[in-house]
DNA sequence: CGTGCGATGTATCGGTCCGATACATCGCGG
DNA sequence: CCGCGATGTATCGGACCGATACATCGCACG
């Protein structure tokens, strides 16, 4: 997850690890806490050792002359390669149990401007299956179980049962905007407009083309 | 946390570990998956090894004198040990960050039937802050940086933003509970698949004595 | 009658990720 | 000039997971 989570930052723009961590706090915000560096650094390097990622020098030109004396801070800024690119779509396309979970749904939810239309409807059917059947369990124990749990647990559960609930809708409204072409769009929060396309390199600030 | 649900599980009555994770996971099922065998074996070695729970013999009677040729089903049943009980009372009243996070946070609930009432007003307290302060960090995101990111991000953010409303005001009501000494007990909001009952099963001022 | 299969049951191993900690530099206000 | 908070890299032990292995039980189906 981590490494998905990576190459997909690290094709906006090249980081090094103290940023990485940021803008994986503001892009994952809403699932999961930040990152922690016992993580992040050792899997930069793994990523590095096999090749998906280098090191990119960070002297800004015209300090060729005079590199020493106090020694240049230290910071590794890393960016993509070509293979990294090749593994990040793979790793996207490739579906398997742990991309329905909380945190590896997230991620490639986060990444879905990098992903085409076909595997974003796989990945959010995916997601809505796992819930549903979290909620059947939910229901199951509230109904059968019931007498047996004392009145918090069973309104922990009850808590539970209504959140999933209610992501089950917002994953409807999702995969009929998918099925419909467009892009998400949210009624309040001016927030985003439709597009068309599958994907937006780079560039940030998507310009909003409304389309009924 | 493992250990923490562990022992409030035994609390209720011996079981194998087979027996434990279905409990687990009917009672933390709205807060996470089951848990796996290769973290609950190991702890409940570490938990004996501390002399927190003991191994209860299975046999059930009337089998003294056969008991090799086809050696008895190899079942082993735990039971917690006054110390045992002495340390579910010290973690749960110790709250430390991780008291607030998903996990910790549901696990404590779960065993608030067992809680003090002072604690379970700090435990909710504290909760609510921190979904607070992370409900605080996605607005920024969505005020300040959301033309940095794109459509699929900011529906994300915004869904887990309103995911973070609700889970306030559902501590709210539950604090508001708390402080008038009624144990929790929702007003309807209908939606859930199960009826429920308008009862207040724990008396309000301490928690729940030995198994009845 | 047997036989296969799904539920019950215990156990280990490698891997991912976290939390605590350490340490060094930078910029800024007192 | 000094301290302190933000920036920045790095490691270590431990918690927990997912896959896997293996053995027994009960029962449905041929």
């Amino acid at each position: 997850m981590l490494e998905l989570a990576i190459l997909g930052l690290l094709q906006e723009s090249p980081m090094h690890g103290y940023e990485l961590r940021k803008e994986l706090a503001a892009k994952l915000g809403a699932i999961r806490a930040a990152i922690s560096y016992g993580s992040l650094y050792p899997t930069l390097r793994r990523l590095q050792a096999a090749g998906w990622i280098t090191e990119a020098a960070e002297t800004p030109a015209t300090a060729e002359e005079v590199p020493a004396l106090t020694s240049r801070r230290g910071r590794v800024v890393y960016k993509i390669t070509a293979e990294g690119k090749e593994r990040f779509a793979q790793l996207i396309a490739q579906t398997g149990p742990e991309t329905y979970d909380d945190t590896g749904f997230g991620v490639h939810f986060a990444f879905f401007a990098r992903t085409d239309q076909a595997t974003r409807l796989r990945i959010l059917e995916g997601r809505r299956r796992k819930i549903e059947e979290r909620r059947e369990g939910l229901r199951d124990v509230l109904a059968r179980a019931a007498e047996r749990l004392d009145a918090y647990t069973l309104e922990l559960q009850r808590h539970g049962l209504e959140a999933c609930e209610r992501e089950v809708r917002w994953l409807e409204e999702l995969i009929a905007n998918e099925r419909s072409g467009r892009a998400p769009t949210v009624p309040q929060l001016g927030t985003a407009g439709g597009r068309r396309e599958e994907f937006s390199p780079p560039p940030p600030g998507e310009s909003r083309k409304e389309r009924p």
